[in-house]
DNA sequence: TACTGTTTTTTGGTAGGTCCAAAAGTGGGA
DNA sequence: TCCCACTTTTGGACCTACCAAAAAACAGTA
């Protein structure tokens, strides 16, 4: 970026909020692009006149937002991140464990979407897509075969099923919303895939429901679904009462 | 270099992350609770044995993720906060800029919404809520009556009225996905309501789709719903023609 | 030339200090 | 009692120094 200013000295106040934003601003405004790397903290500190300190504030809190990826050493520094999907932000995250939000409503919240989900999934998807979805979900029962399976494992897998689900929609805040509930909800894990015949279910289900979207049948999808977070829901009720 | 360090992750780790790690667990742990401060910088940065720059990246850190609030002054300090629903994290509003969402796939995703939200509250609010609906929509029916409304205040009214609505769901994740959505959207805002015949019958839409709610009628209040939406779509994308 | 191991340079990470500004408390005088 | 100046606490900014990691430059050898 050479000495073209860029970036204006701070005003007084708020130096750091001010320099934030003006960074913020121009990665977002696309004058500096992904994979590009902001001046080095000192040189920030000279152009802003200011100190190193407040740079390196400035600087994290554009990592933590995920907006830069921070490396050190030679030709180190703040690169500017795309932000993608992938980094569902861990605001919903802190929302969910903070707030204690019953484990109920985040099911009620997950169903009604995955419920949309599904429709676009099959509205919008190739065959393609769709076979490799009823694919994965065989590979999952095969899995499953073990007989001592991975459940931290088996969460993954099951996991990846939703969010290639979501991309199907061609959406991609169907995606960013399923990941960020999923990161959310894995924080509020009653452990239900210990629950053998929960487990063996689900799959099945998740099978039948891949089956149904790779025939075009929006209606028997959307009842498989409904089937599944019946499941759940029981799983859950009896949990509850377990432990209270 | 001792071998035995080979696969362990090695403490490279920066001693502010381990640091924030702390707190954030003493904060989520309600070992510290909301209006409770924290230590002042210089007391934490004895008890961590740290320097005073790694304190205040972590509090900083814990400001920006909406955690605490920091005052200055005698008794001031970083106050732990409630994360309420408010705090719509920006991670969200952060993609949708960044990620050039089209304005389709938001619409797209809050229509869903919105046909879940509306189902859920009128199955499940009281008389009392659903009336205030029917009245704060009357009530921005009566607002626009002004020869000359102010749209941002517009605007401002439109998205209180859909947080209500969320509201009303009982599920705190409705609506904290409702508000995430909206300060992603009004981010892309097209300045929709510049448009007439558009502000008017959307207002005139909202009063309808109130009055169902308030009249048990799920099926009428989702057809309103649906009418917005095509009004909304034929809009953007004749805003879209005229642009591009 | 090509590879290999060392040294230098760049750059973030940490430590400790000084000073400033804002906010709350403190106390004296009208 | 009330108000104003003073003091203390605390975050905000700045600075200097040094450490550690990573890349680049370099020297040495085959």
């Amino acid at each position: 970026m050479g000495n073209n200013q860029l970036f204006t000295p701070a005003q007084t106040g708020r130096a750091s909020e001010d320099i934030a934003l003006q960074i913020e601003a121009a990665i977002l405004g696309e004058k500096i692009l992904p994979g590009e790397r902001l001046p080095s903290e000192r040189e920030l500190q000279a152009q802003f006149q200011t100190g190193r300190g407040v740079i390196r504030e400035v600087v994290h809190a554009l990592k933590q937002k995920g907006l830069v990826e921070i490396r050190k050493g030679g030709k180190g520094g703040a690169y500017v991140k795309k932000v993608d999907v992938v980094n569902a932000g861990e605001s919903l995250s802190l929302f969910l464990k903070q707030n204690r939000v019953d484990i109920d409503q985040i099911v009620e919240f997950r169903e009604s979407l995955d419920r949309t989900i599904t429709t676009l999934a099959i509205a919008r998807a190739d065959r393609d897509k769709k076979q490799q979805l009823v694919t994965a979900t065989e590979k999952l029962r095969d899995f499953l075969e073990q007989p001592e399976p991975d459940l931290e494992q088996l969460g993954e897998l099951d996991r990846n099923l939703n969010i290639r689900l979501a991309q199907m929609t061609g959406n991609q805040i169907f995606e960013w919303v399923m990941r960020a509930l999923q990161s959310g909800f894995s924080s509020k894990d009653y452990t239900l895939y210990e629950d053998r015949e929960f487990r063996e279910k689900t799959i099945e289900n998740w099978c039948e429901t891949a089956r149904h979207i790779a025939a075009n049948e929006p209606s028997k999808a959307l009842l498989s679904t409904s089937a599944h977070y019946l499941l759940l829901q029981q799983l859950v009720a009896r949990k509850k009462n377990g432990t209270t």
